[in-house]
DNA sequence: TAGATTGTTAATCGATTAACAATC
DNA sequence: TAGATTGTTAATCGATTAACAATC
């Protein structure tokens, strides 16, 4: 049962949770505790345990949880245990970056179709993928149901995408354009500004 | 007076108003409001006033703010009214796009050096930047006084190439490997992953 | 002046933590 | 059994919001 209740703060927390089960199961590892994750990730034991207890009862008494079985359950809750095709925005470094990416592919992830405006990039490749205009931008997505985009456009062109994307039924956005977005209420977004992170830490600095 | 108590999810939120704010001022709009603000950010004007009004008070009741003040103001608080050398660690297409992005040198920082580990790469130019060997990671920061670095390695080597880091005095890292790192309490840490943003979204998807 | 908006307080809301019975 | 760890409740802590006096 997936109830709308659950905060948002806690479903950000889960794919951090998944991606470190992933590592103990890749080094083999076959049960952990709460109080191993937590301390693996900086999380209190306690925040693990109530997070997880939001979905269902995952673990045992005296034991700890299995590491596969919990990696399962959670893929299936963010609905992870699928592929999702995905669509980037932009083929200048970052846009060819994210489209060369390999880390994707075994976390939910298939980038589809990279699109771009300038007339020098269309039709050239990206790995496999050739650049499509902007132009058909609106076609393509909505003709092959895409619903996850990353935008990789300058701050100047990330509204105008965005709106593209929206129309399209694009229904989550990651952006790395240094701009806050206006989506509407049934379209998330996710924000990556390297410059704003950046900005976060120099506040403590000496 | 810079006081520690301040919440860090205030100081996360202060990037924020800057590139807003930035953004008005480069539209020539020489007042604004907590209102108008939050509107545009999706923020309550509350909470941006509250926020605010930790460092001082910058408005003037019936008025607003003064764009460019509160422009400067915000930058000194985040010590970004200056010029960070920031190194990057990885010369992978993410790391030479990092290298190459224009989108810092307006908001406080500067790439300075790029390190790889692949004899390949080493000596080869990224821009005006030499890549030079992770052999000379730790001498080169810690010459350098470099304190923010940027990881854009793959997740096996993210955790020694921080040790490197912190052995040479970095105290900020802007972690792209799909990994949690450990550090020592005085060094901080910001994570981008793709993959994790992404997953925090499909959860909602249908 | 009248209208608008700040800065701040107190109230509300929500998230985290501590603690422990249940039980493997 | 004895030790360990979960799931859950209640208490604590912290963040957000509402409201408004002050004042531009």
């Amino acid at each position: 049962m997936r109830t709308a209740e659950i905060p948002d703060i806690v479903i950000g927390r889960l794919p951090i949770y998944l991606r470190e089960l992933e590592l103990l199961a890749h080094n083999g590892q076959e049960v952990t505790s709460s109080h191993e994750l937590g301390e693996r990730l900086g999380i209190s034991s306690a925040q693990i345990r109530k997070d997880l207890s939001w979905f269902g009862p995952f673990g045992k008494q005296g034991t700890g949880y299995h590491v596969n079985y919990l990696v399962e359950q959670l893929r299936k809750i963010m609905q992870v245990d699928r592929e999702w095709p995905v669509a980037v925005v932009g083929a200048g470094d970052l846009g060819r970056a994210l489209a060369r990416y390999g880390g994707f592919a075994h976390r939910g992830f298939r980038i589809t179709c990279i699109f771009d405006n300038d007339v020098a990039k269309i039709d050239t490749y990206v790995g496999n993928l050739r650049v499509m205009s902007t132009v058909d931008l609106k076609d393509e997505i909505s003709l092959r149901g895409i619903q996850i985009a990353m935008v990789a456009v300058p701050a100047g062109s990330a509204q105008a995408v965005t709106n593209a994307l929206v129309e399209a039924g694009v229904k989550a956005i990651l952006n790395y354009a240094p701009i806050t977005l206006s989506v509407p209420p049934d379209v998330h977004v996710q924000y990556i500004d390297p410059a704003t992170h950046l900005q976060h830490m120099t506040y403590y600095l000496r």
